[in-house]
Order: C-alpha cells, then sequence, then structure tokens
DNA sequence: TCAAAGTCAATCATATTCATTCACAAATAT
DNA sequence: ATATTTGTGAATGAATATGATTGACTTTGA
C-alpha cells in the first residue's frame, strides 16, 4: 500500500470516529506501529490531525470566543509564569502595546517600568494600568461585548497614529501551517495593525494553545516571538519560542 | 480508550447532568478511582469543570448584577426620574454622546433605542452599553484614574470626527453666573469638543447642583438644556428648564 | 463532640506508549 | 551493475499513563 493512501484512511478514519488508537490503526492498515507512529507524525505536522498520547484525535476549530468570565480561569499558573517574563522586557521609555486577552492581562500585574507609555484595546487592561499607577492610552473605537475589547475600523485607526518599541498579543491558537489565530474577524484586524506599528513583537500563549486552530489567521511565525510556558519540541525550528521557567 | 476521548466523555456527561460522582464515572468510563480523579483534576485546572468533594460540576457563569441591582435600589428616586426622562428622548438613528459621569450613567438603564449608535469617553457606560446589547464606541485616549473616563487631547481629537444628533452631560455646578461647571479642565475640554460636535444637548443634574460652582466652566446656559427633577423658579428664566416630574 | 464512613492526594509498581536506532528491502539514481 | 535514497519493521530504553495501596483528611449522623 502507498504511503499516501495510508495516511488518507487514517485522516477519513480520525475525522470519521473523532479519535483513534495506535493499535487499531495498525489493524485497521495491517501495517506496523512504527509505520502507524510516522503516518500520524507526518499528518500532525501538517495539521491534518491531532496526535495524542495513544492515538490521535481529529483537528476541532473551536469557534465562538468564551465569554471572558469564563475564560479567565484557565490555566492560571501558567500565565503567571509568561506574563512575568513578558513583563520583563518592557525598558524604560518604551511605547507598549497590550493587547485584549486574559493572557496579557496578566502582563499588567508584573509590570514595574513607570518611565514607559502603555497603549491598549482592552477595556480592563486599561483600568488595570490607571490603578496601577502607569500612563495608559485606550483605543478608541467600537466596543465588544463578549471580550470587553474595542475593536473596528475606528480601533485600528486609532491604532496607526501611533509606532510601538514593543507589544505583546495573545492567541486562541499556534499552528504549523495556520499561524497564529484568534476567533473573530475584526480582533484579528486590530491585531495585524498593531503588529505593524510595532518593533519587538511577542505572543504570548500557554502552550495549550499549540496546535489549536481558531477561523481567523492574523500573524505568521516569523512575525513574532512566542513566549510559553515550557519548549515545545515541533515548533521550535519553524517559531521563535520563548521559555518563561 | 484515549485519555482524550474519556476527558471528552466526562465533560459531556457534568455538563448535561450538571454534577457526577466519582463512583459515576468510574462505571461509566470503567476506569480506576486513581485514573478519574487524576482526569477530574487535570480538566479541573483547564477550567473545563469545577471539582467538588465526592465528584464534580459544571462550570456555570454566574451573572454579576448584583452589584448593579443593589445600587438600582439605592438610586435616588430624583435621578431616576431625570435618568428616564433622558434615555425617552432617544430616537431611532439617533448618534447619542454619552458623556462620563454618575448621573449619565444612569440613563442607561432606561435606554430603549436598539437602532441607535451610542458614544460615550466613560469605560463604565461602554461596559453598561454593550451588556445591554447596544452599539457602542468608547472615546480613545488616556485614561483618567480616579473616575476611569477617557481624556486629553487624543480623545478631544478622536470626539471631533463625530457629529451627534444628541448628547447627555452631567455637571457639577449649575450657576446664574457661571454657567455648567466641573472640577477637572481636562474633563471640561472633552465635555466642550462633544458638545460642539452635538446638535441636541442636555445637560442631567439633580437640584442640589442648582447655584453650586466647580472650578472651570464648560458651557453657558445658552448651550444646553437642563433635565432635572424640578422646575427651579429663579433659573427658569435664563435656563431652558426640563422637568422630569 | 465523637466515631464511622467516605473521600482524597501521594506514592509505588506495572503496563503501555513513545522516540530513537538499527537493519533490511525496494525503488531510484549514477 | 553499483551506490544512494526511501520506506518499512523490529528492538531498545525512556517517558508516560494507569491502578492499587496507604494514611490523612472531610463529611455524616448519632
Amino acid at each position: 500500500m502507498l504511503a499516501e493512501e495510508r495516511c488518507d484512511k487514517i485522516v477519513s478514519l480520525v475525522n470519521e470516529r473523532k479519535s483513534v488508537t495506535v493499535q487499531e490503526l495498525m489493524d485497521y492498515l495491517g501495517a506496523s506501529e512504527s509505520t502507524v507512529r510516522r503516518d500520524l507524525s507526518s499528518l500532525d505536522s501538517r495539521g491534518e490531525i491531532v496526535k495524542v498520547y495513544g492515538g490521535a484525535v481529529a483537528v476541532t476549530v473551536k469557534p465562538h470566543d468564551d465569554d471572558v468570565r469564563q475564560r479567565r480561569i484557565l490555566f492560571p499558573e501558567e500565565k503567571k509564569l509568561i506574563s512575568k517574563h513578558a513583563a520583563s522586557l518592557v525598558q524604560k521609555d518604551d511605547f507598549v502595546y497590550i493587547d485584549a486577552g486574559t493572557t496579557t492581562e496578566y502582563i499588567i500585574d508584573y509590570l514595574t517600568e513607570r518611565d514607559a507609555v502603555y497603549v491598549t484595546n482592552a477595556v480592563s487592561h486599561a483600568k488595570k494600568l490607571t490603578q496601577n499607577g502607569f500612563t495608559v492610552y485606550l483605543a478608541g473605537g467600537r466596543l465588544k461585548q463578549s471580550t470587553e475589547a474595542v475593536i473596528g475600523s475606528t480601533a485600528a485607526n486609532f491604532i496607526t497614529r501611533y509606532n510601538f518599541t514593543i507589544g505583546f498579543w495573545g492567541t486562541n491558537g499556534i499552528h504549523r501551517t495556520m499561524g497564529f489565530t484568534t476567533p473573530d474577524p475584526e480582533e484579528a484586524d486590530i491585531k495585524r495593525v498593531s503588529m505593524s506599528r510595532c518593533k519587538r513583537r511577542f505572543i504570548v500563549a500557554d502552550s495549550s494553545k499549540f496546535g489549536a486552530v481558531s477561523p481567523v489567521t492574523f500573524a505568521d511565525f516569523k512575525d513574532a516571538s512566542v513566549i510559553t510556558d515550557k519548549k515545545d519540541g515541533i515548533y521550535s525550528e519553524c517559531a521563535n519560542i520563548i521559555s518563561a521557567n
């Protein structure tokens, strides 16, 4: 049997059944364990399936933003580590952009540089920053309910007036072929615009985001470094991964 | 069975049944107590379920409206009347400016016109508006800590790009010779700019403000109508007073 | 309050899964 | 024909998941 044929069968089976074990694939294909594993690795790196311990599962695109209040409780420890590292990168007189998102919100807790000026499109971030005594500019534009972020063309326009020296962005997915992704096209626009106006660009993301795909790509690996909680072997080749440990 | 599969089943079952015991999960999954516990811990730390003594329950998003309701109870009758009247003035397709301030915030509770577009420089107002399902644009610029209002030249600039059909402003003082006054020069700037871009202008103020003077004058009697809780004999000659009774 | 029953986290031994390496065979190139 | 590449399967030890056990902790009911 051709390798390609085998891989097609695997993808079909995984998508149909949503998950499958290595053993099942060995029986189904009449191939050895090694071959199945090799196929799975290759399919995973091409983003066609997601390899998990014991087998593989189908790639699922999560179409909706979770509500802010719901998302805020995910992975707090990892996010703190990441945020701490990110905050340490801000220097005196930096002009800092902080994107909306729960991970980026944690960064604020660890900021110390009071001679920097901060700009954000997130209402909660702006409030927190002023409360902590920092100078902050909030982007103007339409306010999105679920994430409490300012978005739309007005916001994009607002942001293009600035030139940031450093910036931090969150992401919903980090995927080998799809790059950095987010569920909302308008939030993606804001991310793109703000990144285009920024010199040093960092994506902050806990390792659960690796392999995930959301509907809209807003940047590729070459566009930013990733600050995360552990080195990820698969992605370290194509992306600039910064481990916060 | 893959660990992933098992966890999916747990999440489904918990969300469906709202709560489940460890014993039930052991039977349902055919897994050991240890494994079930481990899965629960992992799912809990990822925020997908909530671990409780004896099992797990579904994550429920609790509405944090308590404070709003509480405030509404404590809210003086006069302000309620004023706000109600102000809100009733908004018509279909209006382009509405709502200034920062506690009195103006109450207006939002009585707004019904969903075909209007709202613009504000107050973070709290913007949040409330989106939460109530209105389209809202938040002015961009420097965020003032104490009042959480967006101020400064950037904000003023932002506002000059719009032409409002109706607008509502608060005030700290209403005085025969000093006109409408407020304590902060920068907030006064924003008030002036926004009023200059607005066709129908209303000051909302309870009657205690009459006779008071704050450091900065931002408008005169000819510039706006006053919505208040009673007709004031002295001022009715020189100002356009609207009684909310 | 107490004791009994139930529940929990930590630990350990076992079983499974994994990536790496090597060996071999078939396909391809020189 | 010979060398090189490519695909495959087997073997290895390392990594990971699992299940049983333990003693500590929590709840329950008297």
